[in-house]
RNA sequence: GCCGACGUAGCUCAGCUGGUAGAGCACUUCACUCGUAAUGAAGGGGUCCGCGGUUCGAGUCCGCGCGUCGGCUCCA
């Protein structure tokens, strides 16, 4: 049989031979530093068969930032850990031990519970295994076999994962570890250079929180320590970023353990706030929304008829008054609604978009709660839009243009997740037939490419969901856009067609930017603290070289405020490239220096990360306008 | 909520095996009046997260609680 190589050579071999044959037909150097080999873009053990036809690839300890190779390095790394665990804590049994994005993990139970002191045990173990050389060998059993090999071993989750595999399962072995996987696995542990394992958590048995907690070792591993270091280099970058960091180097926020999950925003944060929020409202004006306001508080029962406090009670913070029973609200859909069945009913009103900001509370669990990311007090750019069913089709799409004209201003990059059904939903198939469909139909008219994620839908409908990453590339959910058919009939809304005859409208949700909460941190995080001049807390600050220059200093600050920019005068008793990296490290976009050299017609700017130039007054204005205009 | 770690001045952190707390930066004052990322000096500042316990004595050891961080689960 012939197999073809990268370079569109074919390659003669024997009937049945293996990547590895293969390697070894092109050259011992090649078979020895061999690591995988990828056909059609999929990842294949070496020791497999090829088959006749077939185009390879040859990965090797070259390829060492290649993800396949990556991914093939630490799945090893993964067996060694187990390894590890096995021998240093006798009675552990293992679950299981993916590669993930940028390391691997393995999950194991411990006889005992064990401390972070095991990283440090555990990583000196593997790097003894590794020196006293492990290689892989690979075999396959049927499921039987497996099964009581497992059962004989005393490994229960292996017994388990054996139970739901399909066929023939394959079996790994390297020194006294045994274990069942799909592989692939390197040939042997010395192109494991670089290993650290990074942290200890718990984590449930098939991500299950009614299963047991299983305690997750967490580690990554490098052909080359040099990237291991880059790798730990890039962690600590992501520090630098991280907006909690930012949120108190620039005074924009803070937190207090008096108010677990709840902000406190500084003068300068709120300048950030209300400026996206006067950005919201005039947005949602020229888009025909009207805003709204609505309690913050209500009877239980409003919370019954929208079906959330059966699901969400837990949830949400409660408080009795006069033996009643009231609850903070966590969304504003159900006052929403109920301002609707207040309102004229018309299809003439129809499409109806509600829009308000308002206070949301909701009592996450302690240990979800992230900095901005994931808060118990926040506010959302929120809307609701009662339409007739002819409508839905229309105002997804603005909704969608008005999300992406909005995403495209702050330069994001947003992932596209179609949520679909869950379990415990409100309402028919019929009903989420179509919902899902309209959902469906939109984003197919913008062209967007979107993932689907079965039952992760609201319970009262499907929604589009848009994502964006922080520093460590953690996605938080940003937006949400969500089709929902069942509100309206719960809380009995209804309008008259132009047929004269009553009709339930449909009701789209949306938030774009999410809870600004959230968004703020994100987009921190996205700028590194660089906040664009229109959003900058302070655009301007004015540096007087000396106290013989501040009542000029003073004279420009004060135009440049007259022209709406937010300006401020440093005069403090110290050296100017004091000043100056103050300001730099405040992220200030623009510093001007005045001093004898300067007149109106020749200031000189810095902008920030450096950059100077000797600007006009004029000019100067009519680029802060330029940058401050949205 | 669960697993692990952490909690010392406004911030970042040091404080070994128990002997009642320290640095840098920030802040205040004074001097300096400065040309593009840190001028110098002096000074103020701490319920060592909280509550209990062990001890002659606890920042340090133990228990409980709270908060934060990294995960897991959850996320209307």
């Amino acid at each position: 049989m012939r197999v073809i190589l990268p370079d569109g050579k074919e390659l003669e071999l024997e009937e049945g031979a293996t990547g590895l044959d293969a390697a070894r037909a092109i050259g011992p150097k090649l078979a020895e530093q061999a690591v995988l080999v990828r056909s059609n873009g999929a990842v294949r053990d070496l020791r497999l068969p090829l088959a006749d036809g077939e185009r390879i690839q040859i990965l090797t300890t070259r390829d060492r930032q290649d993800p396949d190779a990556l991914y093939v390095l630490r799945h090893s790394a993964a067996h060694l850990l187990a390894e590890a665990a096995r021998r240093l804590y006798p009675g552990t049994m293992v679950a299981i031990g993916p590669p993930i994005e940028n390391g691997f993990y393995y999950d194991f139970e411990f006889p005992e519970p064990v401390g972070e002191e095991a990283l440090v045990r555990l990583e000196h173990e593997i790097r003894r295994q590794i020196d006293e050389g492990r290689e892989w060998e690979r075999w396959e059993l049927e499921r039987d076999e497996a099964r009581r090999y497992f059962e004989q071993q005393g490994e229960p989750f292996k017994v388990e994962l054996v139970d739901t595999a399909e066929g023939e399962v394959s079996f790994y072995r390297q020194g006294e570890f045994v274990d069942l996987c799909r592989g692939p696995h390197l040939q042997n542990a010395k192109p494991i250079r670089a290993l650290k394992l990074l942290s200890l958590a718990g984590a449930y048995w098939r991500g299950d929180e009614r299963n047991k907690q299983l305690t997750r070792v967490y580690g990554t591993a490098f052909y080359d320590p040099k990237d291991l270091q880059e790798h730990l280099d890039r962690l600590e970058e992501a520090k630098r970023r991280d907006h909690r960091r930012l949120g108190k180097d620039l005074h924009l926020f803070d937190f207090s353990n008096l108010a677990p999950g709840m902000p406190l925003w500084h003068p300068r944060g709120m300048v950030i706030w209300n400026i996206l929020e006067d950005f919201r409202r005039r947005e949602n004006v020229r888009r025909g929304y009207q805003e709204v306001r609505t309690p913050q508080l209500y009877d239980s029962d409003l919370w019954r008829t929208s079906g959330h406090w059966e699901k969400y009670q837990e949830h949400m913070f409660r408080l009795e008054i006069e033996g009643r029973d009231f609850g903070l609200k966590p969304m504003n859909c159900p006052g929403h609604c109920l301002l609707y069945s207040l309102l004229p009913k018309s299809y003439r009103e129809l499409p109806l978009r509600l829009a308000e900001a308002g206070n949301l509370h909701r009592n996450e669990l302690s240990g979800v709660l992230h900095g901005l990311l994931r808060v118990r007090h926040f506010v959302q750019d929120d809307a609701h839009l009662y339409c007739a069913h002819d409508q839905i089709q229309d105002e997804l799409s603005a909704c969608l243009d008005y999300a992406y004209f909005l995403y495209e201003l702050f330069e994001l990059e947003i992932r596209v997740e179609l949520s679909l059904r869950p379990d415990d939903k409100l309402g028919t198939d019929e009903e989420w037939d179509f919902a899902e469909s309209q959902l469906e139909q939109v984003l197919a008219a913008r062209g967007l490419a979107y993932s689907r994620s079965e039952g992760e839908g609201s319970f009262y409908g499907p929604k589009i969901d848009l994502h964006m990453a922080d520093s460590l590339g953690r996605s938080w959910q940003l937006g949400t856009v969500q089709l929902d058919l069942q509100m309206p009939k719960r809380f009995g809304l209804t309008y008259q067609g132009a047929d004269n005859a009553e009709h339930t409208p449909a009701m789209i949700h949306h938030a774009l930017l999410g809870s600004l909460e959230r968004f703020i941190g994100v987009y921190l995080e996205h700028t590194g603290g660089d906040l664009p001049v229109w959003l900058a807390p302070e655009q301007v600050r004015i540096l007087p070289v000396s106290d013989a220059h501040v009542e000029k200093a003073e004279a420009l600050a004060g135009e440049l405020r007259e022209r709406g920019m937010r300006v401020a005068l440093d005069d403090r008793s110290e050296t100017l490239g004091r000043r100056i990296r103050e300001a730099e490290l405040e992220k200030i976009p623009y510093v001007v220096v005045w001093g004898e050299r300067e007149s109106r017609d020749a200031l000189a700017v810095r902008r920030r990360h450096g950059e100077q130039s000797m600007e006009s007054l004029e000019a100067l204005l009519e680029e802060l306008q330029a940058a401050a205009m949205v």
